[in-house]
RNA sequence: GCCGGGAUGGCGGAAUUGGUAGACGCGCUGGACUCAAAAUCCAGUAUCUGCGAGGAUGUGGGGGUUCGAGUCCCCCUCCCGGCACCA
């Protein structure tokens, strides 16, 4: 065996062996049970990020541990390369989208190569080609033929310079990012998914999904918000308004009606479009409500404004006139685009009343409080233990009781009745952009909105474009749009409106399972591989993208894509069996001011940080000039900040191994991982131990594993760690994901073969055992380096058809034990006693005990408590 | 603002079911090897106090439950993720 570790040679001699073997190409055939590994497919923006390293090596280590534990295991790989970065770059540097984004998909495909992954790279998936959307233009189609899919408008950000819808992270500080622009709020036309016919679905089948993080799943609950409440109708108050009808607005507290004071509608609602027809000072403040963008978080925390429009409705049950209000705080887009305000027992209409002095009444209760209009407290809200007040016939009724009689009596009156709703929204998926999935719909002045047949599938999205930034390219391109329609034949426009991105994540998982299909969007190989069986990505994908794949997946399966009996089998509700949420990887930042007080950002591998003798940073300075940096925070890593740290220079330097060392060992899996160069030589240095401790050994040559036979009391003490090792990493593995954990326990076992030095033939022969379990223990981590050792350790045969590691119980078996002494919860002394040691005989042997002794200072024990095989704690 | 997380030595983290806080690693200090350096190896390393044995304190802050709390409960602070057009 060569003496020094080289991990270039090495590493690429492994990768070679795999190719070779086609290792990791999965078939549908085998008599395993299958284990379909999936990582979240990243978007190719141009290079790999520690962020993937991290996300990679995790779904490879689960992938090759299940291999190693019998399983078919399939992990595919794949591109999620439709999306807006592409145009940005198109602008930036006058390369086309397409073009963009296939050279990084080539780039980051050798980057992912390198890190070894057991990936079956046959499975390959890129969202951008036709091959590809098509099949999700087939399902759109199919989905708006069942009614799944329909088009309303919807309030997008309006760049009034560029004439352009803009993303949400395109407004920055209500301003356009390029133009600089204020941005506007513009109602257009959309189609949308009717994810919420899906919503108590998705909802109830949250609760068989045990393999998903408790977080994850409250998340999703609190999205969908199933609410109970009540539709309540206020009619109109003729002499105002001019006409009759009436106002309906969506409430979860209809027992606090009789506290309503005023009702309050959307900037564009109906009833404000009226009353600001004449009047000036309306009409401007609804401009106003129009401006800045759609984002929630702006609309939660900006402050609350309203006008009262001069008209009023009647109260449903009293027959008083409410004024009719409008407020930023109600959007049209959300239920019915108008609220009544109860101010005593909403905390936001509360604010509301006490800035214009609208009427506040209480008519709710709660024993022992006293209510105040000055000023908001809790129990103003709560359902639980109010009582109706000043409400008339209600006076006295709990939640439930009220709620029921008021919702019976709006129902008499046909003003109001009982309704499910939730917070979960429909999906909006058209988008004015260019590089996305154009929508199949063709426009007929005649036919109306006609999807596009089959036989015309795919519309090819075309790829020489040139992008400015103004407008939808789709829109200015005749050659794309002009066209037939397909019922009646005549002259036609087609949809120049692409889908949105997370479309083409919704369904990529099991496109995996047929990837080179050419009769339908999966095929039969999909029953076999689906669902998911570990779904391994970052948190922040929690809501969006988790929901609607979940929601893709039940419409798959409603359309038949799985098969006539997908329904009945149970087997396809649900895409994911086991999710893991990784943190993400942050970094420290560093930078200069420059004039005016815009900051420079400087990479953290430009700089030298000087510490003191404790290792506390004192400053940093560039290392190409040598004066100061300013150190920032530590952030997670972004091209914004420039601290996004290259993963290529570490692959490069130490190999492979290290950075998957470095990254599964740097913290668990769900944290944030905080990066640092000093680690990662410490994943090196672990490696090259690793390879001495086995090269060393095999000086002497190979041999049998150790199999029974006397051995010395050391080489006892070390089967006894090697075997306790194994059992915690299959468990750190299999059922805790806590690589780290495994790591420092390889560790562990290596600090301790090391420091065992017997050399009989026995000894050699557990050597020899620790050796190989120890391979086979870090090889889901460091493959590489596992696959040069093993082929030395046993010559002749593959890592790669190996078990993981058997548990010997018989090396587990130990005679003696260490208890803990303490007094009053406090540690005192320790105490070696045989393993089967009774309970009386340890309290003795506690209280006779020198430190207990000393402390109890010829007193006697109140209390002695053993916890078998832990510890004896003395009360006195 | 709302929803979901998090906070443990100089640093990353460990402590899996309420039972020895700081495993493992980084860094740092001292030593060995070397003409020297790198690499490697050995020893030490929470804080305060003490010559030492030891003692006291200690898991973001405040309170509580318990024989015993990093872990459970209540309140607070700060940080992170998501908020429907970043992916």
């Amino acid at each position: 065996m060569q003496q020094n570790y080289t991990p270039k040679e090495l590493e690429s001699a492994a990768q070679q062996h795999w190719e070779k073997r086609q290792a990791f190409k999965a078939g549908e055939t085998s008599d395993k049970p299958k284990y379909y590994c999936l990582s979240m497919f990243p978007y190719p923006s141009g290079k790999l990020h520690m962020g993937h390293v991290r996300n990679y090596t995790i779904g490879d280590v689960l992938a090759r541990y299940h291999r190693m534990k019998g399983f078919n295991v399939m992990q595919p790989m794949g591109w999620d390369a439709f999306g807006l970065p592409a145009e940005n770059a198109a602008m930036a540097n006058n390369v086309p989208p397409a073009a963009w984004t296939y050279a990084n998909i080539d780039y980051m495909r050798k980057q992912l190569q390198s890190l070894g992954l057991a990936v079956d790279w046959s499975r390959e998936v890129t969202t951008c080609t036709p091959e590809y959307y098509r099949w999700e233009q087939w399902l759109f189609t199919r989905l708006f033929e069942k009614g799944l899919i329909y088009k309303k408008t919807s309030t997008v950000n309006w760049d009034p310079v560029d004439h352009t819808v803009l993303a949400n992270e395109q407004v920055i500080d209500g301003r356009g990012w390029r133009s600089g622009a204020l941005v506007e709020k513009r109602e257009i036309p959309m189609y949308f998914f009717r994810i919420t016919q899906y919503a108590d679905e998705l909802l109830t089948d949250l609760d068989q999904l045990g393999g998903w993080p408790e977080q994850v799943k409250t998340m999703q609950r609190n999205w969908i918000g199933k609410s109970y409440g009540c539709d309540i109708e206020f009619p109109y108050d003729t002499t105002s308004i001019g006409k009759t009808g009436t106002l309906k607005v969506y409430t979860t507290r209809p027992d606090t009606l009789m506290g309503a004071t005023y009702v309050a509608v959307a900037a564009e609602h109906p009833l404000a479009t009226q009353a600001a027809a004449d009047n000036e000072k309306l009409a401007e403040f609804i401009a106003e409500c129009k401006r800045g963008g759609t984002a929630e978080a702006d609309m939660a925390t900006m402050e609350k404004k309203g006008l009262h429009t001069g008209l009023f409705v009647t109260h449903p049950l009293t027959g008083d006139k409410l004024p009719v209000w409008v407020a930023n705080y109600v959007l049209m887009g959300y239920g019915e685009g108008a609220v009544m305000a109860v101010p005593a027992h909403d905390e936001r209409d509360f604010e509301f009343a006490q800035k214009y002095k609208l009427t506040i009444r209480q008519s709710i209760a709660v024993k022992d409080q006293t209510f105040s209009d000055s000023a908001w407290q809790e129990w103003y809200g709560d359902k639980e233990h109010g009582f109706c007040v000043n409400s008339g016939k209600y006076d006295g009724l709990a939640f439930q009781q009220a709620f029921d009689a008021i919702a019976g009596d709006l129902a008499a009156k046909n003003l109001g009745e009982k309704k499910v709703q939730f917070r979960l929204r429909d999906w909006g998926i058209s988008r004015q952009r260019y590089w996305g999935c154009p929508i199949p719909i063709i426009h007929c002045a005649t036919c109306g909105d006609v999807p596009v047949p089959d036989d015309q599938l795919p519309v090819v999205l075309p790829e020489n474009v040139t992008i400015t930034g103004a407008g939808s390219p789709l829109a200015k391109m005749p050659e794309f749009y002009e066209c037939a329609c397909p019922k009646c034949g005549g002259k036609a426009k087609r949809e120049t409106d692409t889908m949105d991105t997370f479309v083409e994540s919704s369904w990529y998982y099991a496109r995996y399972a047929s990837p080179d299909c050419k009769t339908g969007l999966v095929d039969e190989r999909a029953r076999y591989w689906l669902p998911v069986d570990q779904y391994i990505g970052g948190i922040e994908h929690a809501i969006l993208h988790l929901l609607y794949a979940r929601f893709f997946n039940k419409l798959m399966r409603d359309v038949g894509v799985f098969g006539d009996k997908a329904k009945e089998s149970g087997k396809f509700n649900e895409p994911f069996t086991n999710l893991l949420t990784q943190g993400m990887v942050i970094a420290p930042t560093f930078y200069r001011e420059l004039e005016g007080g815009k900051k420079q950002w400087i990479n953290p591998a430009d700089v030298d940080v000087e510490t003191d003798a404790k290792g506390r940073p004192l400053g940093a300075k560039l290392r190409a000039d040598g004066k100061e940096v300013i150190i920032g925070g530590t952030e997670k890593m972004s091209k914004s900040k420039n601290n996004g740290v290259d993963p290529q220079a570490i692959i490069d330097q130490y190999g492979a191994d290290t950075a998957r060392v470095f990254m599964m060992f740097a913290s668990p899996p769900e944290q944030s991982l905080e990066w640092s160069d000093s680690g990662v030589e410490g994943g090196f240095r672990f490696l090259k131990r690793v390879w001495k401790a086995a090269q060393e050994h095999l000086e002497q040559g190979a041999l049998a594993a150790y199999s029974g036979g006397e051995l010395s009391t050391a080489a006892k003490a070390l089967r006894l760690q090697l075997h306790q090792t194994i059992q915690k990493i299959d468990d750190d593995y299999g059922r805790r994901k806590t690589f780290n954990t495994a790591i420092a326990a390889i560790m562990e076992l290596l600090n301790a073969l090391a420091k065992f030095d017997e050399q009989t033939p026995a000894a050699r022969a557990v050597a020899q055992e620790v050796l190989e379990a120890m391979t086979l223990l870090i090889s889901p981590i460091a493959p590489h380096i596992s696959q040069a050792i093993w082929s030395e350790l046993r010559p002749g045969s593959d890592l790669l058809d190996q078990a993981f590691p058997r548990v010997d119980a018989a090396a587990l078996v130990q005679d003696e034990i260490e208890l803990v002494i303490q007094v009053n919860g406090k540690l005192r002394g320790n105490l070696r006693v045989a393993k089967d040691t009774d309970k009386a005989t340890l309290e003795q042997l506690a209280l006779t005990h020198e430190a207990v002794q000393k402390l109890l200072a010829g007193g006697t024990a109140k209390k002695v408590i053993v916890v078998p095989g832990r510890l004896i704690n003395v009360v006195i």
